[in-house]
DNA sequence: TTAAAACTTGAACCTGACTTCAAGTAAAGC
DNA sequence: GCTTTACTTGAAGTCAGGTTCAAGTTTTAA
């Protein structure tokens, strides 16, 4: 299939593709008169990359977890460390946005006579605190 | 206090709150030789921005909250449906990190012979139906 | 008093992940 | 054969949230 096709099944734009296949992302397609040309399997691909990429890994990121799969080999310790690192940071990002959430429904539920008054009343430095608990 | 204590004790770079002066995060302060002085309450008052942006709020919305919080009045409706707009973000990183997690441990603990086959298995039209419980 | 450190400004630059543009080539439909 | 649509390229533009730079002014410390 052509580049189009790819990217209407792949649910992105075209230039999106041909910025992957820049920057390494992607092989470099096979071409017919000078067009690229794809197969299911670049649509496997893709469907990958955006579904790493959806979940918050960056680019260089997830080349770096396509390299570790290429390999008929176990998991390596590399891509196995790496996997760690981003796990802790999702760990984080649940954390934290739980703090987020139960300040919120606090700013929405109280009965404070102004919002300038409760915000001083949790106090920056509890927030802050809060905000520190990384 | 100058900018360069300010910055100190905010924890943020000058550049930074000249930048929000600049685009009307911080009201323009007053100047003494051309130079911003600042009160406790500016210190208070970035302390807040950089919570709130540390917490995952956009600087426009920062100043809408913000906005929402001079008046001596009862939160108003228009901050709470921010709040609420903002809650149910919150809660939908929290869903999608919860799933990224579990797919992260799988990959991580699962006994496949190779990172592509273990991928292969969970199939990538698993992975994105989860990505689409959006 | 003089040198260094801190401040001022506007403009340009940075990162990440693309998109848009211009100008040209290929393919598809009638 | 002609027109529209799809493709090609490299270069430049976009967005947020700042940072860095250059060139000048003020403040502070020795």
């Amino acid at each position: 299939m052509k580049i189009g096709e790819l990217a209407r099944r792949a649910e992105l734009n075209s230039s999106a593709i041909r910025y992957y296949e820049k920057i390494g992302l992607l092989p470099v397609a096979q071409r017919h008169s000078n067009q690229r040309r794809y197969s299911a399997e670049s649509l496997n691909r893709i469907l990958l990359i955006r579904f790493a990429s959806e979940m918050g890994f960056t680019l260089p990121e997830i080349k770096l977890f396509l390299s570790g799969m290429k390999e008929n080999a176990p998991v390596g310790p590399r891509w196995k460390k790496f996997a760690q690192r981003k796990l802790s940071e999702v760990q984080e990002t649940i954390d934290r946005s739980r703090r987020l959430k139960s300040l919120l429904e606090h700013l929405l539920h109280c009965r404070c006579a102004s919002l300038k008054i409760c915000v001083e009343r949790l106090s920056l430095s509890a927030s802050l605190r809060v905000l520190r608990q990384k």
